[in-house]
DNA sequence: AAGTAGTACAACCGCATCCGG
DNA sequence: TCCGGATGCGGTTGTACTACT
């Protein structure tokens, strides 16, 4: 009688920009469940989306660990370099940003960066490399310069939050929090920043404040593979957000996941070059630096 | 002020790959 | 080894927003 059911039934499929009602549902059941399995997902959730839609609005939006916003010049670089030695494999280039989605990347990339090249095929960025320590966001360069080991961590994708500038960094896991916690008590979502346009809903906006500053990833990364309970995660405006324990139990993604990061795998090819780089650039960029354009405030 | 073109990016589509039975 | 379902990936589209005329 009846055939197997198309993979994405089109029927009484919602399409299109994700709902904060949609957002909390998704979040919710992955803090319990945990992410994977996305075939049950709108099943269990009642969600009106296919399982591909699901994962993709967890992968590049809702989890945790996400850097939004403008890409650094460091980050250019190693976008530029990796795409002309892969090609447009954007979830490979992904991994050497874990900060960044491969839609994040391809997107800039698509928009940005190819009309870069375009225009100015013998630019630093171009070149791959020479910005990569150029960055403009006043983070890793005196920092990194004056501390080799956080310039490998930086630079070889030790940590997703390695090179993260603390002024811009608007933590997922604060949305995921504001989601859970806050969202509905909140009487009015603040606007979309000035520089940012979205017609679909954004969790970040659903920020009271801009991020001020945030704690120690790393040091926040140890205490949680250590203890296995809690995480803390960032410092939002003072206030330390707390992933729930479910959230690292069920599915351990977030921990899997930094733990997995935070392995050193052996060094491939594009590693040893991202190390060679940041030596090399390194020295040239301490030449060039002039007294007061990085006034660098630690991370470590 | 209104219309138009350009930009940015979230989301979708379809194919590829993985994986378990 | 084969098959089918689940998931991953890259290309592309849709559309809100901005800049320009």
């Amino acid at each position: 009688m009846m055939g197997r059911p198309p993979c994405c039934d089109k029927v009484g499929i919602k399409k299109g920009p994700w709902t904060p009602e949609e957002d909390i549902i998704l979040v919710s059941y992955i803090q319990e469940n945990g992410p994977g399995n996305w075939r049950s997902v709108p099943i269990n959730t009642g969600l009106m989306r296919c399982s591909k839609s699901c994962r993709l609005r967890w992968t590049n939006y809702l989890r945790p660990g996400i850097k939004r916003g403008n890409f650094t010049a460091h980050e250019e670089g190693i976008i530029v370099h990796l795409q002309s030695l892969l090609g447009n494999r954007w979830a490979a280039i992904a991994s050497y940003l874990p900060q960044r989605t491969d839609n994040d990347i391809k997107n800039y990339w698509n928009t940005h960066l190819k009309k870069k090249l375009a225009a100015n095929p013998n630019s630093s960025v171009s070149k791959g490399h020479a910005a990569i320590f150029a960055d403009d966001s006043t983070t890793t360069v005196v920092s990194t310069a004056s501390n080799p080991e956080v310039t490998q961590m930086a630079i070889a994708r030790r940590s997703p939050f390695a090179d993260c500038p603390s002024s811009s960094y608007a933590s997922s896991m604060d949305n995921i929090s504001k989601l859970l916690d806050g969202f509905m008590k909140t009487a009015s979502p603040s606007p979309p920043p000035p520089h940012h346009h979205h017609h679909s809903y954004s969790p970040a906006y659903y920020e009271v404040k801009p991020v001020v500053e945030v704690s120690n990833p790393m040091l926040s990364f140890d205490h949680m593979s250590g203890t296995g309970t809690s995480a803390e995660l960032a410092c939002y405006d003072g206030v330390h957000q707390q992933l729930p324990t479910s959230f690292m139990e069920h599915g351990g993604y977030v921990v899997d996941e930094i733990k997995q990061l935070n392995q050193a795998p052996p060094l491939s090819s594009i590693e040893n070059w991202l190390f060679d780089e940041a030596e090399a650039e390194q020295v040239a960029d301490l030449m060039d630096l002039s007294d007061g354009c990085c006034s660098v405030p630690m991370m470590f």
